[in-house]
DNA sequence: ACATATATATCCGCACACGATATATTGAAG
DNA sequence: CTTCAATATATCGTGTGCGGATATATATGT
């Protein structure tokens, strides 16, 4: 079964997106994903362990992440951690609230660049 | 004095965001701005009353909207309404608000299209 | 005249963000 | 070899925002 769109769990979280982009380009750890977050926002975005950890716990439980079994060498693990992987509907979510913000962006693009009143509060 | 960015305010609450682009191409009174959301979004998103006056209020309050006196002709117009139009402050902070969304989906955009592991994941 | 749409406003519960705090382990430097 | 910072996970509490329910009143259409 292909399923549709999740559009109906949108607005997604900010701190749900930010792990889910973290998490895009392979599986981490918990703390990996908030180094990760910092380096993907260049410095703008500080996620706390308060932010990060309560937030995986509701992604889990919403399925849009899994804990895996999967580890790398023991040479370079730790047994503390837990590593987590972006679900297929995580990944269609993160879809579908990448298009969410695409359209809000084009939508103040257009405003912004049609001619009338507009112009009257712009770069004041 | 041409004020810096104000991306310190950000993320913006949504429907904020949403508020801030129905008034992007002219005052508006609250209702106007509820069916103006509605049609902005395509009907993805409806905003009751709950949620746009408690949010007007705060908008007020951090000095992104404003009250206006203006008024369209008395035989067009419709006394209990209450007229907003955005700040040159509020106009600012959607700027940075468009452009953190555009970033955010630049980023999705390149991880997507990179090769390599995140295929694991894709279209399952 | 009556019903529906317009218009503003408040209250309340739920969910989320995030700082503070706690605890334990790993690794590097002295 | 010990001491300290960095790594790593976890919980609690607070403040805020979202949005449904509800209330009230006026305007408009039939």
């Amino acid at each position: 079964m292909t399923s549709p769109d999740p559009s109906y769990l949108l607005p997604l979280p900010v701190a749900q997106l930010h792990i889910m982009l973290a998490l895009a380009d392979g599986d981490k750890h918990g703390y990996a994903i908030m180094s990760e977050v910092e380096v993907l926002t260049e410095g703008s975005v500080t996620m706390g362990p308060g932010t990060l950890y309560g937030t995986v716990k509701r992604m889990l439980t919403a399925g849009f992440i899994d804990e895996t079994d999967e580890r790398p060498d023991p040479e370079l693990d730790d047994e503390r951690r837990r590593y987590y992987r972006l679900t297929s509907l995580g990944a269609r979510v993160l879809d579908a609230e990448v298009a969410r913000m695409e359209q809000l962006a084009r939508i103040a693009r257009t405003r912004w660049s049609a001619p009338g009143q507009n112009l009257r509060w712009r770069s004041v």
